[in-house]
DNA sequence: TCAGTAACCGGCACATCTGCCGGTTTTATG
DNA sequence: CATAAAACCGGCAGATGTGCCGGTTACTGA
């Protein structure tokens, strides 16, 4: 079920506990500075994401960071895994709790109105960060690229899953999808401009093109 | 008409050429030094506009740099005139031309492919980089925030003079308006995991939205 | 208990970027 | 032609960031 789907996006080495207290130490070292770094991404941009900041933040000595990640870009390669993976679970469980509180409304507007939330979050911010960044850096693309596409795979998988209903409509599903996607992520980055009217105005639009989609009254 | 709408967006002392060859000169070299830097903005992101990088580029040294923007900020700040500007006029001159060329298309089909054009432009890379940048560099924001939103005005003015046929409905223009621009930008960003096929999907519906909202099939 | 390994520490050298400055060349003006 | 002003030059100090290193402490397994 869904738990298979997710850990599809589990960063390496990060399952249950292991007896080992050293390698539990080392695991929840390694977590506090991705963690900071991921503040440093969100706070600062992905420029910000230093070393520097990493280890004052933590209070880690550099010399215990380097330990666990040689350079920079082994940190930002963690901190893209551990992004992804945060977000598909936080929106999961956002949208799974909202949908067992039985809400009185339909399952489109849920899902929309968890996604939206989803974006608002510091590990949205920080996956946006990445991808602006990585369009113009070929070191981060290189991890942050393939992670992405692989998201994506998972993602999709996930929504099989959740959406029986489109069950034998998958095309217009995933149209209805990328429709979202892209619509949240320029609404967030407009929002500052066009302030709260206009952008519940959007997402109303957006909710009424999402059911011409399920009732096929718009060809995909 | 459109070019005084246009020019409200013009960067202060830019206008015809004065009769002062040194203020020619002057002028010509700023040009350079913000193309330049709008060049670094493209190529390698907010952090990577450094006063170096563009020194070397133009082969002007960093004291007469100095002289006409004395610190980075205030270069940062010519940029982002520059970059609006320049968005918002490329946009016409591509909406316009083709208009004139008269193609079989309707009218929305053509703005929305300039608009989509346009958001190619590296014009609209440097924006996307300010945009971000901005949310997380109050410096910046303090430039950004302000012409962003003067942009946004002198951009709906400029889209009621070129679409008179949605005369007596504003409102369903403004929201058709808001909804591409939106959508364009997070397909700008997703297009690397998306693909051509999954992108050109949504721009077709995204075209049968516009028709709805024109034809009032679906409230604003 | 006693090596061996993993985790941690802080300093050094090197590179980059910024702001500032004194000085030079070019253009304008009376 | 002389004087001022504008445009240009390149070097300096200070701050920040990175990678690397030798050394120290804590844990593990035989």
């Amino acid at each position: 079920m869904k738990k298979r789907m997710l850990r599809a996006m589990m960063p390496a080495g990060q399952g249950e506990e292991p007896a080992r207290w050293q390698q539990q130490k080392s695991a929840r070292t390694r977590l506090r500075l991705i963690e900071a770094a991921t503040d440093c991404l969100v706070e600062g941009g992905y420029a910000r994401l230093t070393t520097q900041a990493v280890a004052e933040r933590t209070s880690i000595s550099r010399g215990a960071m380097h330990h666990h990640f040689p350079t920079r870009i082994d940190l930002v390669g963690a901190v893209v895994d551990h992004v992804f993976y945060e977000r598909m679970r936080l929106f999961l469980e956002d949208y799974l709790s909202t949908l067992a509180r039985g809400s009185e409304a339909d399952i489109l507007e849920i899902a929309t109105a968890a996604h939206w939330r989803s974006v608002q979050t510091r590990e949205y911010s920080a996956y946006l960060e990445l991808a602006v960044a990585a369009r113009t850096d070929p070191e981060l693309d290189q991890f942050f690229g393939p992670v992405a596409r692989r998201y994506d795979e998972v993602w999709i998988g996930e929504m099989i899953e959740s959406f029986p209903q489109w069950r034998d409509q998958w095309e217009q599903m995933k149209l209805a999808n990328d429709f979202v996607s892209v619509l949240h992520m320029g609404l967030l980055l407009e929002q500052p401009v066009f302030g709260e009217a206009r952008t519940a105005r959007v997402q109303a639009l957006t909710m009424q093109v999402l059911r011409l989609i399920y009732a096929r009254k718009v060809e995909a």
